[in-house]
DNA sequence: AAATAATTTAAACACTCGTTTAAATTAAAC
DNA sequence: GTTTAATTTAAACGAGTGTTTAAATTATTT
């Protein structure tokens, strides 16, 4: 069975560059076949359909990060001190930084990936993670949640996907915005800083108090 | 020619809708003219393409909302007293709801398609705005940038593509959202509300204080 | 009213898409 | 080594896409 995973393994490759790059509908079988390397049905085969694929892209990552995500916000829990909400968000670092070992780009990938589908599958994939994944969200949330009492659970609601959206429209479009902070600020910052600049901002936005 | 001017906008209403819901490429030309009720080739005819109908979707509502946004702004520049932030963003309301004036949903579909047009048009929409549009928005980041003179420029320019990211995700999946904070917690939120509520989150992200 | 221009229409074109099929090949089991 | 199962392959299918064409219709101009 070595050729079997191993086709697997080049189609997942290859679909979950092409899937970050240009979005799920605009990347076809064709395309990431060729790139793979392998006959067009095998996709099928392996898989089911493409919709399956996806899901098998997106699981091998949240598989990884979920556990070690909630890991973090876990050991936070159990420390003496409550922590801040920048730290809440500071421990999240490690695990996006360790999808690199993963994969080469693989925190950039996964990223990507995730703002792809939160917008392009109409519900499909917060049903998916939520379902799949809700005992580590909550964990997460919960976490937020108590490092900011002041804000109620409906306002939270709303200010953690307006987080959402800052770190997922700034990582899938982090490579242009990069080239653009080079060229006019002389800036060089990799995937690392631009997270570290993120995580100020998202903190203050989530626990500014609320009608100020 | 008032067929003429019909067709067109019966085309552009029905696509500015289809495309807001579902986004560009997931809405056919087909699905458009038929809800349009007119001839699939009058596209073809009195836009040109496809693209260019999207273009022009999106300039039907660009080219009414951006003087008026930069009206705020420099109106604000006049005043005696140095606008804040929240003032500087909440003076984007009134230009925002008002395009329900133009079309009912106006503000909705607007924002909408903002947000499908930067996640999806691979950084076209970004050249189409900048250089149709960048005298507006020379304005407005400069009036930002007053209101939070302890922000580097480099860092500016990072913090507001993180609340571009923001607001345009926020959008993009408002509908979405506004379901679930109605089964979740009883909200009932309009597009105003929403916005309304991010403008907090933004301004506090914006102009918190660097190394903090 | 006749001639010209603008618009609408139905049909077809050329292409891409995800998926399926059945035969060929490779691997595993007995 | 033969049989059985798993995988790969090339080809085709049926459906959907944006676009183009040329004739029919409608509006405008002379």
């Amino acid at each position: 069975m070595a050729s079997r995973s191993d086709t697997k393994t080049r189609i997942l490759d290859a679909a979950e560059k092409l899937f970050a790059e240009r979005g799920f509908s605009e990347t076809s079988l064709r395309l990431i076949t060729s790139k793979a390397e392998v006959n067009l049905a095998s996709v099928n085969y392996h898989f089911g359909s493409k919709k399956e694929l996806i899901r098998a892209v997106l699981a091998r990552y949240l598989d990884v990060f979920m556990p070690a995500a909630s890991n973090q916000v876990n050991q936070l829990n159990t420390a003496p001190t409550k922590a801040t909400l920048e730290e809440i968000l500071s421990s999240l670092v490690d695990p996006l930084l360790d999808l690199n070992a993963l994969r080469a780009g693989g925190t950039s990938i996964f990223l990507q990936l995730l703002g792809r589908g939160y917008i392009e599958s109409q519900g499909h994939l917060r049903w998916f993670i939520t379902t799949h994944y809700g005992q580590h969200l909550d964990a997460f949330i919960k976490a937020v949640s108590a490092s900011a009492p002041h804000i109620p659970p409906a306002e939270m609601f709303w200010r953690l996907h307006f987080t959402l959206g800052t770190i997922v429209f700034t990582m899938a479009s982090a490579d242009a915005l990069n080239d653009i902070a080079a060229a006019e600020f002389g800036e060089h910052n990799d995937i690392e800083a631009v997270i570290r600049k993120v995580i100020p901002y998202m903190a203050a936005g989530i626990s500014v108090p609320v009608n100020s």
